[in-house]
DNA sequence: CGCGTCGTGGTTTTT
DNA sequence: CCACGACGCG
């Protein structure tokens, strides 16, 4: 059989790794390595030279954006559909399970799945029900508390406060929360994988055939699993099964919300004979940056050990430049996209990079100044804006009345006279007789136990709703859809509102609508076509589908603009030219995290996973004043900073003492310097423009041009020849 | 019920 | 500093 296409284009490493024994094998992969195609041409080897079923492979991701990429390139590789493959996420794929099972798994037909914000406003409800001071036992905490636990693979029926008053109380909450989850016949995201778990404990046989189906299970960013999410991977390859994980400990960033990095070095001790695969040539970044970022997680105690090469250019050093705040720093970073720009590359090649949210403002601030266009990646998910999650809440309760939370949500969404004093009936006599809301209420309206006019309205909104599950019988979803969002009043609710504010939620019901239509003619194949929902009902699906997938439309390859975001959230993408603002101590490393070596390793690697997104150009930048929640602070540079090899990184600051002696030992950069005048990130002089550091570099002789960053005037290019400028 | 005021708290995020 | 939630009034 001819191997070509799978193997040409792998390098050794990652031959080796693809074209692995039927073993287990951990594949630890140096950022931009070239893992997920090690990951879909093992999948491919595996069905072609392996003789394995496409059926008996299992690929779990963290995000769906993963998983689609994923199944893209294997159906473009293997020329077959990708339908009936288990390639999804953790949470996808355990939701399959448990709607396959759903009655092993005690739960109804048509459960329903609860984001976050769901959840938090169940909790909310339960401090309040069972008057508990919220001051002493915040929601938010609660929240926190049982998500890690359920993480941890704890139910509340397992935890032991050991006499601690506090913790007698979250498990409390705990145990109530199940309840009402139980009642309303809700999961939430950390339920959905604690109880697929929990399933191949209590029922063997369904292990033994999940067991006996996947044969190869791919795990992807290993080193983000969480105790749960391992336990159920160790699950699923006792036996004879094999795993094949790919992950880097160096890029281990979310230890902070349960991921456990000793996942990685556990595989070892859990698989002996474990295969050890290390990728370590980097196809994206220049050498300079690969360097630094190197140099950089050298610093960091207990890694397994790498070191990322390229076999192409040092490329350009690694420019620094200390900022006199946030703005002069918002400035200079807009200074050097818009260089980008006028050089003729595209917006869309430029990142900048912080490490929380409050640093965007001034930077849109800056941009909005400069007529640039920007987008700030992350952020809501279309799902879980305010008005779509209130027409969904309509149609959660068409689906099922035991949703006591969608109820809750749209009893008086929009406003229609049923009150915080008649809803508290309502809560109250649902409590009492351990019935739904939708219940008590129908009690409400029969017994006729509250005053005329709430009861009016009550019997109005009965009323709706009911009418509502009719249509829903024999319409199509869109139907429903826009029945819903019309009899409900939350179109008309939402046009009276006043401003952009009101015009965008409208539009946003109305992009519902195309969401839905899509949906139902959707013919890319998806988790949601899984023989397990065929005989649920659309209306479930399509809810199940709002709570697992993002909604975030694709972006216009047309539009160009310059992309911001979190450290985190730029983990797995990669840019042409990348800027790291606010180099701090105190802001990166956050204040928080200094005071715990392993979360200070944490930072770092988040340092470095910044770093390493950059493919050609890479800036840092620092303020020496900042204001940040009102405060002032003169931060000193973050450490990082100063763990990078002096000789790659040039300070750029107009004016200012350079703090960084200048030993270019570059190639490319070291060429050109030694036979010009001029030095990258040395002060200079101009008539007109006054003082300035040289930024970057072209050509040489009489078209030499030099990049300078005037302390008055900002970014210029001159040509050598012309400029006469003059040392500093 | 909707609007205003006051008070407080504010890494990082996907599912 | 500013966004969001709790509270009280018209």
């Amino acid at each position: 059989m001819d191997v070509t296409h799978i193997l040409e284009s792998l390098n050794d490493p990652q031959r080796q790794a693809v074209t692995a024994a039927d073993n287990n094998v951990l594949v630890l992969a140096g950022a931009g390595s070239g893992k997920t195609r090690v990951l879909v041409h093992r999948i491919v080897w595996a069905v072609q030279m392996m003789g394995m079923s496409p059926y008996s492979v299992l690929a779990v991701t963290f995000t769906n954006k993963a998983a689609a990429e994923m199944k893209a390139r294997i159906e473009t590789l293997l020329q077959i559909p990708v339908g009936g493959m288990w390639v999804g996420t953790f949470h996808g794929l355990a939701h399959r399970i448990l709607r396959a099972h759903h009655s092993e798994a005690g739960l109804p037909k048509n459960f329903q799945i609860l984001d976050s914000d769901d959840q938090l406003r169940i909790i909310k409800r339960i401090l309040r029900d069972y008057q508990i001071d919220e001051s002493k036992w915040p929601a938010k905490q609660a929240q926190w508390y049982i998500n890690n636990k359920k993480d941890e693979g704890m139910r509340a029926q397992n935890l032991d406060a050991g006499g601690d008053f506090n913790e007698q109380m979250w498990i409390k909450i705990y145990q109530n929360y199940e309840q009402v989850c139980n009642q309303s016949g809700l999961v939430d995201f950390a339920e959905i994988l604690l109880r697929a778990h929990e399933i191949w404990l209590k029922k063997p046989d369904l292990l033994a055939h999940y067991r006996r189906r996947f044969r190869h299970v791919l795990v992807d960013e290993f080193q983000d699993t969480n105790t749960i999410q391992y336990a159920w991977l160790r699950l699923l390859t006792g036996g004879q099964n094999k795993i094949f994980a790919v992950g880097d400990d160096d890029q281990s960033i979310y230890g902070w919300r349960g991921a456990k990095v000793e996942n990685i070095t556990n595989l070892e001790k859990d698989y002996p004979g474990l295969e050890i695969i290390r990728l370590e040539q980097n196809y994206r970044s220049t050498g300079n940056i690969l360097n630094a970022a190197n140099a950089l997680i050298e610093k960091n105690p207990n890694r397994m050990g790498k070191k990322l090469w390229t076999a192409g250019e040092d490329g350009e050093p690694i420019k620094f430049y200390t900022a006199y705040n946030e703005h002069d720093e918002a400035r200079f970073v807009v200074g050097v996209v818009q260089q980008w720009v006028q050089d003729g590359n595209r917006r869309q090649d430029c990142v900048i990079l912080y490490r929380s949210n409050a640093q965007s403002r001034v930077l849109e601030e800056a941009l909005m100044m400069e007529s640039m266009p920007y987008r700030i990646y992350g952020g809501m998910r279309f799902f879980d804006r305010a008005e779509i999650k209130d027409a969904l809440a309509y149609l959660r309760v068409i689906s099922s009345q035991l949703d006591d939370a969608a109820l809750d949500r749209i009893i008086n969404t929009p406003p229609r006279g049923i009150g915080e004093k008649t809803l508290q009936s309502i809560r109250a006599i649902a409590l009492k007789e351990n019935i739904s809301y939708w219940d008590a209420l129908v009690f409400i309206i029969e017994t006729e136990a509250v005053p005329a006019r709430a009861l009016k309205a009550l019997k109005k909104f009965h009323e709706l709703i009911s009418e509502l599950i009719v249509v829903a019988d024999d319409s199509a979803l869109d139907e429903l859809l826009v029945t819903v969002i019309q009899q409900s009043g939350l179109v008309e609710y939402f046009q009276k509102e006043k401003g952009e504010k009101g015009k965008s939620r409208v539009e946003n019901l109305q992009e519902l609508v195309g969401a839905v239509k899509e949906f139902e003619s959707d013919d890319e194949p998806t988790d949601f076509d899984d023989p397990a929902l065929q005989d649920l009902d659309p209306l479930s699906v399509f809810l199940a589908y709002t709570a697992l997938e993002s909604g975030d439309s694709q972006v216009d390859p047309d539009d160009d603009y310059v992309q911001l975001m979190t450290l985190h959230s730029a983990k797995g993408l990669e840019f042409p030219l990348v800027a790291i603002v606010g180099m701090e101590e105190g802001l990166f490393p956050s204040e928080r995290s200094t005071y715990e070596p392993s979360k200070l390793a944490e930072e770092r690697r988040l340092c470095y996973v910044g770093m390493t997104r950059a493919k050609k150009q890479l800036f840092l930048t620092a303020a020496e004043h900042r204001r940040l929640y009102g405060r002032e602070s003169y931060p000193t540079v973050s450490r990082f900073v100063h763990e990078l090899p002096g000789d790659i990184v040039v300070d750029v600051r107009p004016r200012a003492m350079v703090s960084r002696p200048l030993t270019a030992s570059s190639s490319g950069f070291k060429q050109s310097s030694s036979s010009q005048p001029f030095q990258i990130g040395q002060s200079v002089n101009h008539d007109k423009f006054g003082e300035g550091v040289i930024l970057s570099y072209e050509g040489d002789g009489s078209h030499a041009r030099v990049q300078v960053n005037f302390y008055q005037v900002g970014m210029k290019w001159l040509v050598l020849a012309y400029a006469n400028l003059s040392q500093a």
